[in-house]
DNA sequence: AGTCGAGCGCGCA
DNA sequence: TGCGCGCTCGACT
């Protein structure tokens, strides 16, 4: 099982509505590499059924998502994350409303 | 407070 | 084999 799988399947179990940071999967998955987390992310081979757009940074900003999208742009996520019942804030999303916890 | 540098693990050249 | 990244944290300013 690669580290990507697992966060493909953590991803999903993130229930409606709630958002995870890269922190926390990095925590579950028990890595102090977060960074391969969102490169793993990048990678993303399921876009529709793994909500890569759940995972933010910590402070609750999106993450360098935003900024280097492959040919897209942050505002549809933002939208899809609205879609999901959660709201963004100037870019920014209320983790402490939205967090997830894997409780592990 | 805000900024800078190091560290981690995986992916790609 | 080596470097960079959708990050985070600790140390200094």
């Amino acid at each position: 099982m690669t580290l990507a799988e697992s966060i493909y399947k953590l991803c999903k179990q993130i229930p409606k509505g709630k958002i995870s940071t890269y922190k926390e999967l990095g925590k579950t998955l028990n890595i102090k590499a977060y960074q391969a987390i969102g490169r793993a992310l990048k990678k993303n081979p399921d876009p529709e059924n793994t909500p890569c757009f759940k995972i933010i940074k910590s402070n609750g900003e999106i993450g360098g998502y935003a900024g280097k999208i492959t040919g897209k742009k942050i505002e549809e996520k933002i939208k899809r994350l609205k879609s999901e019942g959660i709201e963004i804030k100037q870019g920014k999303i209320e983790l402490s409303k939205y967090l997830h916890r894997f409780d592990n």
